[in-house]
RNA sequence: UGACCCAUGGUGUAACGGCAGCACAAGAGAUUUUGGUUCUCUCGGCCCAGGUUCGAAUCCUGGUGGGUCAACCA
């Protein structure tokens, strides 16, 4: 028995969850030698999310903490459905998050000859038979949950005629579809994975890395149990939905007599206001709801990306939400807090007025230009700062103003003064309408030239401080304010005759024309070189606070005739605090 | 009308037979040149019924509720 340390830092930290306790009993009692190796074993038929990045953080997250190993694996057992479109995504989503696999990169398929010489083990051994019966008479002989099914009349078949038949499935001698390898277990069991499962069946079908080399296939419970115990794998971590194939699992580990890897099942990831299968997710794009996989209002995480979330963030989510067993439902606003809570310490901030008014200083000198000093970013002094030009005529956001304010509002109102961040203090002094509209088209004020950010006289207290743009230098960006993409807090509880697909939000995307200050420019573009990535060398570049609005991500669109900003999310927001007036105070 | 799994504030997650704690959300206040951040406080929970025990969220039994399982998908 190999006894060996925990983790340093495990001492009056955080407790563990179930596995972590599962995996420090196994290292004291010197199981598989105390290793620790799992894996992350992703089918390519589809597009990694928020979910999947639980289970990444999961199993690459204890290979780090417990000084063990953690490869990628791809689950390619049925060539139908997979392709490397997906297999690249994968890798590009894992390494994103910032796992590593190193030089362990596998693939099921990898496999293939070794699986079918374990499925000559069972046939030698009068554990597994050629089944001739047809989809539907196998469906009808399974039985149910609450009835015992019927053993095939194929199944006493002599070891001889098995092994000869398996060959000759192989050899592509048969139809798709008119064998089958079955396991011989218990059609009776209560246990329907126990009830004789296929193990083989024939698909003529190109294989994305195989080729045309097979044309039979192994099944998910025929591969997966035995991969991991061909990669050594300690502990096999997969969500609850295998519970039930885990008797299964063991048995093939234990009937073909190799080394045991131990399975353990978690609980599914379930975010609030969207969905999380793959089938829905390829419908949402396939049917145009969504612009594609990485459009920035889905789950998944080249999605999450693109709308602006860094990986810290994720890696953070996916620790807090904890892992356990029951069904879950984590509140999106979680996920929400984790971008905020990262962007707010790393990200600078810049002013862009997303709804704009004209405000003009009636006593400020027409052509005067003022270099203002704004502060980057005041949760870290090293960011320093910059330069805003200041002039006689300015926007500001339209829900800044109001000609007939409640006493809450702290904005500018007519006789009202109200700080312009970094620069001076103004006083409304009178609007222009449209006669037409009634709209407001200016609002005129005077300015206190004393009260310039950073003289005595502008610590003078003020009801506000608004953010603002000088009209001239402003630079015009297009800003793609997302929503959540469902309105109903569970898509998936579907009343009578709906689908999920009727709660989907008609409002989740607004496109607007933003104007920001001049200092946007030559950052807003992202490298070309990462635009495929899109993400950035460091983290944040091309990511920002709007003053007062939110946090803002570049998106891979954007280019230097034409800046394009995702709203990653809102700041948080307490304007409306006991008002029933919301929409007045909240920025779009 | 079967087997298996699960059950702690609104949400998520701790407690290893000994004071039910933390985070998010919600609410109140302080600070603030972002109605942001930060800080303080408040609200609010052991599914039910028995049993074991000096003592039960924890162990046992039975309910109740929820989930999973009847692809030649994974």
């Amino acid at each position: 028995m190999v006894e060996q340390t925990l983790p340093e830092e495990e001492k009056n930290t955080r407790s563990l969850n179930f596995i972590e306790e599962i995996i420090e009993q196994d290292i004291r009692t010197g199981v598989n030698e105390s290793r620790v190796h799992t894996r992350f074993p992703p089918e390519p038929n589809g597009y990694l999310h928020i979910g999947h990045a639980k289970s990444i953080c999961l199993n690459f997250g204890l290979g780090k903490k417990y000084n063990g190993k953690t490869n990628l694996r791809f689950d390619d057992t049925n060539p139908v459905k997979e392709d490397v479109e997906y297999v690249d995504s994968i890798m590009e989503d894992v390494k994103w998050l910032g796992f590593d696999w190193e030089d362990r990169l596998f693939y099921a398929s990898d496999y293939f000859e070794q699986l079918f010489e374990y499925a000559l083990i069972l046939i030698r051994k009068g554990s597994a038979y050629v089944c001739d019966m047809t989809a539907e008479e196998m469906s009808e002989t399974r039985g149910t949950p609450t009835r015992p099914g019927k053993e095939s009349i194929f199944r006493n078949r002599s070891v001889e005629e098995n092994t000869d038949l398996f060959h000759r499935m192989r050899a592509g001698e048969f139809e798709d579809g008119s064998r089958v390898l079955r396991a011989k277990i218990d059609m009776a069991s209560p246990n329907m994975h126990m009830r004789d499962p296929v193990l083989y069946r024939i698909l003529h079908a190109h294989h994305h890395r195989t080729g045309n080399q097979w044309c039979i296939y192994p099944m998910y419970d025929f591969a997966h149990g035995q991969s991991d115990s061909i990669e050594r794998i300690t502990h096999s971590i997969c969500t609850l939905e295998f519970e039930v194939h885990r008797p299964l699992y063991d048995w093939f580990i234990h009937e073909i007599g190799i080394y045991a890897p131990r399975q353990i099942e978690f609980a599914r990831l379930n975010v609030t206001y969207t969905v999380m299968s793959k089938r829905k997710l390829l419908e949402l794009v396939r049917e145009g709801y969504v612009n594609g996989w990485d459009d920035p209002r889905m789950p998944t995480i080249c999605g999450l990306r693109r709308r602006g979330f860094t990986p810290e963030s994720i890696r953070n989510f996916a620790d807090i939400i904890g892992v356990a067993k029951r069904d879950n439902v984590i509140d999106v606003s979680l996920l929400e807090y984790c971008i905020r809570e990262d962007l707010n310490k790393r990200a600078n901030r810049l002013m862009a007025v997303l709804n704009p008014v004209k405000v003009i200083i009636d006593n400020y000198p027409d052509d005067l230009v003022e270099e203002m000093e704004a502060v980057n970013n005041p949760e870290d002094e090293s960011k320093g700062k910059r330069k805003m030009p200041f002039s006689k005529t300015l926007f500001i956001e339209r829900e800044d103003f109001m000609e007939d304010p409640p006493n809450k509002f702290f904005r500018l109102a007519p006789g009202r003064e109200v700080r312009l961040k970094a620069a001076y203090i103004i006083r409304c002094e009178s609007v222009v309408k449209d006669p037409e509209t009634g709209e407001i088209t200016e609002i005129h004020c005077t300015y206190d030239p004393q009260t310039k950010s950073g003289m005595p006289e502008s610590n003078r207290k003020v009801k506000g401080t608004l953010h603002w743009v000088s009209e001239k230098q402003a630079v015009k960006a297009e800003i793609r304010l997302y929503d959540r993409l469902f309105t109903k807090e569970n898509p998936d509880d579907i009343e009578e005759g709906k689908t999920y697909k009727d709660y989907l939000n008609a409002d989740s995307l607004k496109i607007i024309t933003a104007l920001i200050e001049p200092a946007v420019s030559g950052s807003a573009v992202l490298d070309p070189a990462d635009k495929s990535a899109g993400y950035e060398k460091d983290g944040v570049s091309g990511k920002y606070q709007f003053e007062r609005t939110g946090y803002f991500s570049v998106d891979k669109d954007s280019t230097p005739q034409h800046l394009v900003f995702n709203r990653v999310v809102r700041l948080k927001d307490s304007s409306s605090k006991g008002e029933k007036v919301k929409e007045n105070f909240t920025f779009l």
